[in-house]
This record gives C-alpha cells, structure tokens and sequence, in this order.
DNA sequence: GTGAAGATGAAGGCTGAA
DNA sequence: TTCAGCCTTCATCTTCAC
C-alpha cells in the first residue's frame, strides 16, 4: 500500500497482533493526517486507536447513527462506526470544523422501508440521502416487507428503468476532480463493501446485474462519484436471451432446458471430459431423459455455462462468443500469443462492457474534446473500450496492469482502433509512489477519470482456498487503488487551488 | 519444465412456507 | 420473522500430456 516501513510497526503496536489490514491502515492514516496537521505523536495514537475517545465526542449520537436499515440481524455493520469517520476527524482538527454527512432520522428510514420499491420514482425519492436500492444488504425479508416479490439489481437505473433513482448524495470530501468508478464482486465476505464504500468517501455503491445489459449474469457493485442523470445506453442493444445471442443452439435445445440467461461468465471453463459424461448420459436413455438424467445434466449446465451444439452435445462457451457477450469486439483477446486459457481468464476478470458504458455515457457531453484516463487494473481494457464506443476520445490513458498478457491485448487493441492520445504502460501500482503519481499529474495536466476494478481473487466464491477477503494477497490491492486516488485527488486539488490564487 | 485440463466446496443470497 | 433448502459464484491447486 505504500506506506512507511515505520509507520506500519507504529500502526501494529497500536492495534494489536489481531488488527485487520482496513485497522491498520486507517491508523496509519490517521497518525499521516495527525502529523500533517502538527499534532504530536501522542495525541494521533491515542484518537485514533482508541473508540472510546472517538464515542466520547459524539456520545449525544443514536447507536444505530449510521444504520440506513432498521437494526436486523442482517445488518448490524450500519451499527459500528466506519474508519471513514475517524480520519474525516482529523481533516476536521487540521481545518477546524466538522464536517458530516447527512444522515437519514428514524423517520425517514421507516419511510424507505415502507415505501414499495421500483415503483415510482416520486414514492421513494431521496434528497441526498443513501438509497441501497437493488444492493445485497437488501435482504429477503427486508424486500418483501417494502413489496418486492422479486429482489433486482438494478442499480440507480438501468436502460429500460432509468429512472429507479433520480438523484443521491455526494459527499463534499468525494467531488471530483477527477471523477473516479470502482469495480468488484457484488457477492463478497461479509463487511466488503461497507469497507469499500467506507475508504471511497462514504459514497453509496451502486450494485447492478448485467443480465439487464446482455445475456449473461453479472453481479457487481460499482462505487463512483460520476452524475447518474441521462444516461445512455450503448447501442445497438445486445442480445438479452441465450437463443438470440448464440442463434447456432437453438435446434438442438430440449424443451426441458429452460434456460434463458447464461450465469457468470468465468474464468475457467468445463472439461471435455465433462461434457462427454453429459453425452454419454443422455445416450443411454434412449429418447426423452429420466427427471434424474434432465436434473444431473441441467446442474452442471448451469455451473459451466455449457450450451446446446449438437444432438445430445453441450459445450462450454468459447472465447470468440464470450467476447461479444461482454460487449468487446469479436476476437479482441485473439492473437498476441494469448492461448485459450489465457482467453479465458482474461475475460472471465473483465468488466461487462455494456454496463460499464451506461454508467460513464454522462461523461460524453462534459468532454467533448476528450479524457485523459489514469486506469488500474486495466485488464483487457473493458472501460476503454466503453469509452471507446461510446464516442469519448482519449487524450491520454495511463494503464496499470500487471499481467503481460492483459497488457498485450489491450495494447494491440489501442494500435488496431488508431487511437489518438498517449498511452502509457505501468506494471504494478507498487510502482506508483506519491513522488510518480506527482510526476505523472504535472506532465498530464491532471486526470478527468481514475478507473478501475480491483482484483476480487479473494472476494470470489468460486475462490475455494484462499477467499480471505480484503486481507486477501490480491484483494488488498483495493488499498492501492484508494491510495492512488486520493493522492491523485490532494494533488489536482492543491494545483487548482495554486492555480486560483494566481 | 511448461502449460492445459480436470477436480476441488463453501459462503452468501434467494425462495417459500410456517 | 425465522429457517431450511436451494442456487450461484471476476478461483486455486494438482495432475497429466507434451
């Protein structure tokens, strides 16, 4: 994450041997803006170790001050004060006042709960309020008390309901620029996304399924600060139903497969082996399957993906389908000595492109003339090319990325569409310390988005052995993404300050 | 030695009934 | 409101073929 060697024992002394990597790094940060603001050492341990001095300050406050739901078993992290709060502290001491968030009284949360859901917009609009519409804290039992028969992640909207929320609430501390969009799993260990959401300003994520945007199931949460009036989807709009997008699977597909929409796309595929099994299963019936035979065949058709192509045949996608599935250009990931696998892989980790167009079509009419993009964890480039489609230009893109393959891809993508503006390639956020990132805004002019899905290796629950969460070796990399963001944000905000006075 | 294929559950959310 | 059963999931590790 970058910070001092020394400032990390200090953190581990202070928490404890028990601290979670979010403890320690919140600690650390306080002690950062402690020392910046010419606070002594001492008193930094002390505030910013300690919840009982942080309570003492703000005693007069409802335990449940932060909750958006009622208190519920499900929800019981809206109970617990974020590390957010603790280092808007000290930005509070070093500048001299408070600054809170507004949050929702008793009365107003009753209100949401009551209220049906994607009903009408007018019955459940906030004025600034948090809004979980379509998240997975919106627990089943919660659902259906507002009238949802069906749970949805829809998002602030979606392309044929745009209008599920008209407006939210930006923190002042998370106003751009730059605009900045983050990416992961929606489905994650337990307290993921109140941390993600805790680090990125306290700004309300935004959990959408691309199935309302292509064929496939995506369930993600998005955090960003980018305005959620007008959107526009990219066109034309893709395919929504397994047989309009994969037309080839229509005359071998039995009645009893009633599959619509294909699950996750993954980053690893069934065997042959597999779906020889498959074959060999249905063959021995001899005509219509047994209800055990259609049961065994449908479970692993849905946990692989596998479509009809053939007569008793299923098959896994192949790279070359999934591509346009998740809104890329047919063979984007093709050539560059990519093999299958890595195909695979690559996409089975990128964003849906579609979706991610949605959300970042408002930027279009606010850079006419272009963007200069800072994109970590670049991938296959899944927002470049949403930017790409939707008719933004690139002034410049500064892409970190640290798999060699991924950054080929991308890289041959960028000379195939004649793009324009500068590219610049970085291997590893670790590279980025402040002194670069200070290099880097003063030789851009600044960045209009910081973009970026961190890895979810250990968010995953396909992850089997190492799901351990943000303290995950790959999952900790959401650290370097805020740290780079909010370096990135102090810096722009000191040259436009500079640049004010002058 | 390298890369591809195959085998490996559990966590968290959803559903419906009591 | 609770709970049991069901469904879904941006993966990792070992084995095997070359």
């Amino acid at each position: 994450m970058g910070f001092p060697e020394d400032d990390v024992i200090s953190a581990m002394d202070r928490c404890g041997p028990n601290a979670s990597i979010p403890e320690l790094a919140d600690s650390i940060y306080a002690a950062q803006t402690a020392k910046a603001a010419g606070i002594e050492d001492s008193e930094a341990l002390r505030l910013s170790s300690s919840e009982s001095s942080y309570d003492d300050e703000f005693e007069t406050e409802p335990s449940d001050y932060y909750s958006i739901l009622p208190p519920s078993p499900e929800n019981q992290n809206w109970g617990k004060r974020p590390f957010h709060e603790k280092k808007r502290k000290w930005d509070e001491l070093s500048h001299g006042k408070k600054k809170r968030t507004k949050q929702p009284n008793s009365i107003e949360r009753k209100k949401w709960v009551e209220k049906p859901i994607g009903t009408h917009k007018k019955e459940w609009e906030w004025t600034g309020e948090p809004n979980w519409i379509g998240s997975n804290w919106n627990n089943a039992s919660v659902l259906r008390r507002a009238g949802v028969t069906e749970p949805k992640m829809l998002g602030f909207g979606i392309p044929s309901m745009p209008d599920i929320v008209t407006s939210r609430f930006i923190p002042e501390t998370a106003m751009g620029p730059p605009y900045f969009y983050f990416e992961n799993v929606a489905i994650s260990k337990k307290g993921t996304w109140e941390t993600f959401s805790r680090f990125l300003y306290d700004i309300e994520p935004e959990f959408v399924d691309s199935k309302y945007f292509s064929v496939a199931r995506r369930k993600r949460g998005y955090i960003h600060n980018l305005p959620i009036e007008k959107r526009s989807p990219l066109l034309p709009i893709p395919p929504l139903t397994i047989q309009e997008a994969l037309p080839f699977t229509k005359e071998w597909w039995p009645s009893w497969d009633t599959r619509t929409k294909l699950n996750c796309i993954l980053g690893c595929t069934g065997s042959a082996q597999l779906t020889e099994r498959i074959r060999k299963a249905l063959v021995s019936c001899n005509g219509e399957p047994s209800f055990e035979t259609q049961k065994y065949v449908m479970e692993q058709c849905k946990k692989w993906n596998l479509v009809w192509v053939g007569l008793n045949k299923v098959a896994p996608l192949e790279p070359d389908e999934i591509e346009p599935i998740l809104g890329f250009p047919k063979y984007h990931t093709r050539g560059g000595g990519s093999s299958r696998t890595e195909r695979l892989r690559a996409l089975g980790n990128s964003f849906q492109v579609d979706t991610v167009a949605y959300h970042l079509s408002v930027l279009k009419p606010l850079f006419p003339s272009g963007l200069t993009v800072f994109s970590l964890f670049t991938g296959i480039g899944g927002a470049e090319v949403a930017l790409y489609r939707l008719g933004i230009p690139f002034k410049a893109v500064v892409s970190v990325e640290i798999s060699e393959v991924s950054r080929t891809i991308f890289r041959n993508w960028w000379a195939q569409t004649n793009q324009k503006g500068v590219l610049l390639e970085i291997e590893d956020v670790k590279q980025l310390t402040n002194d670069k990132l200070q290099h880097l805004v003063s030789s851009f002019g600044g960045f209009d988005l910081v973009i970026g899905g961190s890895p979810c290796n250990n968010l995953s629950g396909c992850n089997r052995v190492t799901r351990d969460g943000l303290e995950g070796k790959h999952s900790s990399l959401f650290f370097d993404y805020f740290r780079i963001l909010d370096v990135i944000k102090c810096i722009m905000a000191k040259r436009s300050k500079y640049s004010s006075h002058n």
